[in-house]
Parts: structure tokens; C-alpha cells; sequence
DNA sequence: AAAAATTTAGGACTATAATCCAAACCACGA
DNA sequence: TCGTGGTTTGGATTATAGTCCTAAATTTTT
């Protein structure tokens, strides 16, 4: 089992990461982070000497999550289309959230892009690893040569769709959205 | 001619306006507003109680500039298809600054759906704005019903293009994107 | 069990941001 | 010309955020 210490730097961290998501990471302060993580203040820089290490370390942790998801649905999911369907799926069953926070990954690279070049480029990793792995099930779904076109778009229109139902507050216009990317999933699938 | 005073109000918003689009609202300060419109520190608060203050005076400007800008497409643009195209246009000729800062419009909502509401709502009338207009046309292209819906597609469209190109710093998407759409206006216009 | 290392804890310090103020300045009508 | 209202200044004030420090407590190692 984790020691004390693994435990308290984990709950930093999930502290951080919730906060990031919700009030977005320049808007989130150390104590902010102290107050979820019910930690002392002075003990969060035994962990995290600056916010952007903080920062890191979120992403970290939000890239081994992923990567783990990814690598599960890969493991449990038979067909590239069903696969990609699973990707469409997340979107509609995180409705809430997204409504009321935007997309984690879509979010949080739109704010660091502006101003903050070095974390920005932290950020984008995370839309390289999903579009990676979507790149590979379109591949495999007979698309080698589109691969990475696919998986743009499909990431295009997942962020697209998320901001305006965001931002017109509307679950039906996300549920319409992801339909629709299914639909044309599924031409893509039939006519390989 | 405007007084001075009028003059100096206007570089304080052009200023605050240009600043909340490349570094965003929340990390633009008054001492960044007043280095960029140079006026002397005290007098901005003369213009502007808050910042707050500030946002809405920045919004109110885009507004109405927004607005002589689709009222002209309007007065000069003779179909609805080609109006709709101009509209996708202007994504394709702001590609270096959508590259830097994204969306103008869309990454202000996105900063201020987090934790914001109150100022968010003043930055949703700017996608109210845009989308009537396109709702319009739509409309008058034969999609009485849709119309809505097709507007909010199209921004769509147009905000998770933005997105992903300027994360993957790529030109290029942005311009086969707007091509894309073009496509799919006209063939809807064809079809109508 | 003592020594060494890690972790906790709270507050101090510094930097930066937002806001306010009061004196000076200026334009213009009485 | 004087006075009055709007405008301009720069610095003062306050609030908040980020960072650091040091001593105590705890855990680990010897």
C-alpha cells in the first residue's frame, strides 16, 4: 500500500487537477488547492515548489489515467469502430461536466495557449495520446493513409461540439453532436 | 470629431481588447492595459471602475463593430450561400492570430464558463450575435427550420477547427477545414 | 533506542494586482 | 478673469497570490 506521504502528494494532486478543471489553472491558488486537498499550507512546497510543477504533475496524472483507459478499451473492445464509438461515448456520458466546465483536455490547452508557450506544449500532449490511439483505429480500420486526418477531425469535432453546447448550455445539441460523429463513424466503417 | 477624452477611452478599450484576446482576461492586468494604451496608471480608473467594468466596455466594442461588419456583408453580399462563405472566409484570413490566441470569441467563453458566470453571459452574446445572423441566412437559403441548428453546426465547425489547429500549430488544417465547410454549404444550398 | 531522514505545520516574507486618493491641471462659460 | 466641472497624474493603500523558512513531529534506518 502507498506510505502516508504518496497518499497526501496523490490527494494534492487530485485536488489540483479538479480545481484546474473547474476554475481553470490561472484562476486556481495554492490555497484554493490547500483548502480541497485539506492539506497544511506550507506543506503543499514540500511537494510542489512552483504551480507549474503542479501543473506537470497533474498532467502526468492525467496521461497515465488516459493512457491506462486507452489501453483497457484497446484490451476489452474487439473493432476499430466500436473502439471509436467508446471515444464518442466518454463525451456523452461526461454531459455534465461539460457543460459546466468544457472539455478538461480542450480547456485547459486554449488557456494555456495563450501567453504560456512552455506549458502549453505539456498540455498538448494530452491530445497526443488521444489522437494517437484514435490515428491507430482508423488505420486499422482499413484509413492507414488518413489515419492522423481522421483523428483530427474527429478531435475537431468533438471540441466544437462542446464548446457550443457549453456554451448555449444545451445537452440536446451534444447528444445530436455525437450521434452525428457515430453516423458518420459508421459510413467511414462500411465503405473502408 | 471625438474629444479628447472620448479618444482616450477608446485606446483603453482597443487596448483591453487586444490584450483579453492574446493573454486572456484573467492574466491581463490593469498595469498591462495601461502600459499598452499609455495612460498613466490613476487615470484608467477614472474610465473604469473594475475590470469587470473594463470586459463589458471590450464586449460592448466587439459587439457593435460585429454588427456594422455583418450588417455590410449583408448590404454588399447578394446570397445567403455566398454570405455564409464570407463568413467562413474570415476564419481562413485570420489564421496567424487564430494560431496565436485561437477563437476571439470562443476562448473568451471558454475562460469565462469557468467560474465566471456572470461575465460569461455577457461574452455568450457575442455567439448570440453571430449566430442569428447565420441562422438567417440558413433561413433564407431554404432551411427555414433548421436554421438554428445549422448555425450552431457551423460554429461549431468553425470552433473545434480553431482548436485543433492551433494546438497542432497547423495551418494547413484550418485551411482544409474551411474548405470542408465550404463544401458542405454549398452543397446544401444546391440541395435546399 | 538513537540517529538520520522525511514530512508536517504555521506563519513570515515578497511580489503583484486591484483599487483609491488627493492634488494638479485644463477648458470653458459666467 | 475667475471659478467650476471634468480630466489627468503619480503615488498610496489594500488584498491576494506565490514562495520560503524554520522548528516540531514523525517515520525510517542503523
Amino acid at each position: 500500500m502507498a506510505t502516508k506521504s504518496e497518499r497526501t502528494q496523490q490527494r494534492i494532486i487530485d485536488a489540483a487537477n479538479q480545481l484546474f478543471y473547474r476554475k481553470g489553472y490561472n484562476r486556481t491558488s495554492f490555497t484554493d488547492v490547500v483548502d480541497e486537498a485539506e492539506v497544511p499550507r506550507g506543506n503543499i512546497y514540500y511537494y510542489f515548489k512552483t504551480k507549474e510543477e503542479m501543473l506537470k504533475a497533474v498532467i502526468k496524472h492525467r496521461m497515465e489515467t488516459t493512457t491506462l483507459m486507452l489501453s483497457e478499451w484497446e484490451k476489452s473492445i474487439k473493432t476499430p469502430l466500436d473502439r471509436l464509438e467508446r471515444f464518442v461515448q466518454i463525451m456523452y456520458d461526461s454531459t455534465p461536466a461539460l457543460l459546466r466546465s468544457g472539455c478538461p483536455m480542450g480547456s485547459l490547452n486554449v488557456e494555456l495557449a495563450k501567453d504560456q508557450p512552455e506549458l502549453k506544449s505539456d498540455a498538448k500532449q494530452l491530445f497526443d495520446l488521444f489522437q494517437q490511439w484514435l490515428a491507430k483505429q482508423f488505420a486499422q480500420m482499413g484509413y492507414p493513409e488518413e489515419a492522423r486526418e481522421l483523428s483530427l477531425e474527429l478531435l475537431a469535432r468533438g471540441q466544437g461540439i462542446i464548446v457550443i453546447a457549453q456554451v448555449y448550455q444545451d445537452p440536446g445539441f451534444l447528444e445530436r453532436g455525437t450521434k452525428e460523429i457515430n453516423r458518420w463513424l459508421e459510413n467511414l466503417d462500411r465503405y473502408a
